[in-house]
DNA sequence: TCGATCGTCACGGATTCCGCAGTTCTGGGG
DNA sequence: CCCCAGAACTGCGGAATCCGTGACGATCGA
């Protein structure tokens, strides 16, 4: 139904282009280059400020017409680089229980990332070195349906070893702007 | 600068409007009611689908006019309620190390949290219970950045007792429609 | 009951969105 | 070296949207 996630990862190698600006501080050597040149990530920041800011004015602060800026715009949604939506904290919404849950995999980590995923209650899915192989923020109605979540369902699941569980009591910050610093 | 964070918790408590619909599940019986009602939050649920919606359309799916749906955008905006943007996987776009890092703390959290908060790297702060009082998701420029927050800057706050790092794999969901199912 | 405030509706002008050519640039093959 | 194919950018015109303004009705407090 929705557009679905962002980890689609392009699958698009017939994209080499880069060069132009070049991208800063050449960090791109280990594997998969960029798929967004820097034009395109000055876009993407200025959507961060502002996700309804029209093509116009981001054309004019990053220096293309605004046709350009909407096909680039529309590219990088249609590749699942980036999302328009609005964020809320959901505690401040009302009714919800939010917890982060870290598990433990015997084998592989990625049929049981992918189950978790799958789920409507997980909001948040990461792989992860450390003492947990994946850390899945969860939101539920209630305190019964977390327990439900964490304790039948994914404690079910094949693979799973064991899971450690942070219950949220209080967003601090929210922010999605790491390009501006 | 930017418009800052969601967690201001509004701080209004001459607004004990409610009522209307009566919010499902009367879970606001603790403190704070809800601040919105049932029909902002399906203005909201429709900006998470695509935020870049226009009020037109949502009015209609909400049933309301297109000034309607505006002023309470605008209201929602303002309230820190919720926020539009643009997200990205940073993974994806490039350049950037990631991590989750709990952090354990003797005496008061509030004042480690608010200065994990100040950081730029730090994208996420959120006060749990579990084993570790604070859960700080944070973005880095690469491998030596991420050390210099963790071990220099974190664990140098007054207070920190001991932390935890997850390094970020490999994001597998990230989803912000948790009113949708 | 009266006054005040908030939410909603209606409307008009400026702005923006969107599709459609036309042009330029890059890269590959003959 | 030339030609072709593909992609990206630009400019333009019509339709839709955004945004400010004013007025009406309801709710709440005095």
């Amino acid at each position: 139904m929705h557009s679905e996630v962002v980890a689609s990862r392009s699958a698009d190698p017939s994209n080499p282009r880069s060069s132009r600006t070049g991208n800063p501080g050449g960090s791109g050597s280990g594997n998969g280059t960029p798929p967004v040149d820097a034009v395109s990530l000055a876009i993407i920041e200025q959507l961060q400020e502002d996700g309804r800011r029209p093509y116009a004015a981001i054309g004019k602060a990053v220096g293309l017409s605004e046709a350009a800026v909407r096909q680039r715009v529309q590219k990088l949604l249609d590749q699942g680089v980036m999302q328009i939506v609005a964020v809320t904290d959901p505690l401040t919404v009302g009714f919800r229980r939010q917890a982060m849950v870290g598990i433990n995999v015997e084998g592989d980590v990625d049929p049981v990332a992918d189950a978790v995923a799958a789920m409507p209650e997980a909001e948040y899915v990461v792989m992860t070195a450390g003492s947990h192989d994946l850390l899945v923020e969860i939101v539920c109605e209630d305190d019964d349906h977390l327990l439900d979540v964490i304790n039948k369902r994914i404690r079910a699941l094949p693979g799973v070893r064991s899971t450690e569980s942070f219950v949220y009591l209080k967003l601090k910050k929210q922010t999605y702007m790491w390009g501006t610093r």
